[in-house]
DNA sequence: GACGATACCTATTGGTTCAAGGTATGGCAA
DNA sequence: TTGCCATACCTTGAACCAATAGGTATCGTC
């Protein structure tokens, strides 16, 4: 069985990882107007979001952590009143992710909007 | 450790469930407008969407066998042309569910656009 | 000296979605 | 009549993400 694909490629997985992948594009954009570190990150989410999203450090730190592994932010550390900081940036890599992340997310939700508050176009009223 | 929870009941398990619950929602709203089977189901999202959300029979299944499970939906079998069908309906607790469903969901989408485009409050510029 | 806030980190669990398979009927074409 | 595709249902397994729950260490205050 061949399985034909047409002439499409890029298997486009699947579906664009939905909802997953929020943190990742909240950090990508808030780190893209300025530096922060990452206990700043989950308090700045919270209030950013007037305390309606809350991103705990067990689900930010492992994100941050990849980020940089994949050379989307790069980060230095930083020593503020004997306390040691990792301030990240984005990396001009994560800033093009950022931009394909974002515009995804608003793609996606067009789709969902169009579903939910799409006409019934099914004019096909074979059924009784 | 007494752990205070302060004033607020209903422990909130954490986030409300974001993304996650994005076919469920579907689901609810697709059987709120008029019966529908399965199959008719998976094809109506990716209608809808103009082919841009793509949910498999191995995701919507599973969905509506709990959402009857839980008295959200109910179903009656139909056969048209030898074939058989599992046509469900929702229930009035599947109608209230669906409504708390959407008014979460929007808010929660309200929370993210707070943080995507949200101005950078810290007018706080205690670091140089 | 105990506690809370700051600041970092990881391991384990749990829930959802997805891919892949499995069953069965009807219609059409070779 | 044989094969195949579309219809229509279903379940299992893996993969992935986020949440919980821990663990370390410093600073300031009571």
């Amino acid at each position: 069985m061949p399985e034909i694909v047409s002439s499409r490629m890029a298997p486009k997985s699947s579906n664009p990882d939905f909802l997953n992948g929020v943190p990742e594009l909240l950090l990508l954009r808030l780190l893209a107007r300025r530096p922060m570190y990452g206990y700043e990150l989950v308090q700045a989410i919270r209030l950013a979001s007037d305390g309606e999203l809350e991103f705990g450090e067990g689900c930010i730190y492992p994100i941050l952590h990849r980020l940089e592994r994949d050379k989307k932010l790069a980060s230095k550390r930083e020593t503020v009143g004997g306390r040691s900081r990792v301030v990240y940036r984005v990396t001009p890599a994560g800033r093009k992710k950022l931009e394909q992340q974002q515009s995804l997310w608003e793609q996606t939700m067009l789709a969902i909007e169009k579903v939910l508050h799409g006409e019934d176009d099914r004019g096909n009223a074979s059924i009784s």
